[in-house]
DNA sequence: GCTGTTGTATTATTCGAATAATACAATCGA
DNA sequence: TCGATTGTATTATTCGAATAATACAACAGC
């Protein structure tokens, strides 16, 4: 069925982290045009509804602004955007770091387990 | 309100995660007995309801049982226990690995960001 | 002016999570 | 035996997420 989305997460959050990351990645650049809320919502294959409400949470947040009924576009402040790129990871290693303490790794060992877990401990895509 | 629990995911999931962490540490002991429904859902500050949901779930997992009436016990089978602890880290690191790569960061520079991270460009308690 | 596209708003329905309030069955201990 | 404790089951209600089906307002282009 969601074959964009997991199940332990409100759909409409998720796709408010897709298009943070696709702003963040440049994919959709400062001041661009974006899709359609309707077409947004066929491409993740969601309600039109579900999707207009995560644009709007966007909005509210900064990441985009309505020009009245000509469109929907990425936010021009540049300066915003850049502290999302370092944002981002920032926050999503954070998490990490946080749940594997809580793992009871200690700290001094977390940096070389990613190093395994990357050289080839697991095998990732 | 939830002082234990964030609302982007169900509380009865995080209850699980964390009954699975505590196993995983050792906090509950193979074999030993854990607290009735009513008093982990005090503890908890959630329903009876929703502690009966997670600890039902955990009893499918294999690592609870039931002991007629008696109470409920954390697994014996040591194997399973330390299967738990090797994949706990394991799995949340591998989501990590992913998270960063969507994020467009370089897999090779990973484990650096982390060592950043850790060593003081991040405040961690 | 008309039509299509845009964002937005409204109403209703379905679903799962969570809570509430009980009730029941089985075991243990006094 | 009696009462407390245990796990379990049931029914109802509330709430938010998601979907569905529309409807409306505003602008652009023909």
């Amino acid at each position: 069925m969601t074959t964009f989305f997991n199940s332990t997460q409100p759909i409409y959050l998720q796709i408010i982290s897709r298009v943070l990351l696709a702003i963040a990645k440049g994919e959709l650049p400062p001041g661009g045009k974006i899709s359609p809320v309707r077409d947004m919502a066929a491409n993740f294959k969601v309600n039109p509804n579900t999707m207009q409400k995560s644009l709007a949470k966007l909005e509210e947040m900064g990441y985009l602004y309505t020009e009245g009924t000509n469109g929907r576009y990425v936010t021009k402040n540049v300066e915003l955007i850049e502290n999302l790129k370092t944002s981002l990871p920032a926050e999503i290693t954070a998490n990490y770091i946080a749940e594997m303490l809580d793992c009871g790794m200690p700290r001094d060992e977390i940096s070389d387990y990613v190093s395994y877990a990357i050289k080839g401990g697991e095998k990732n895509g």
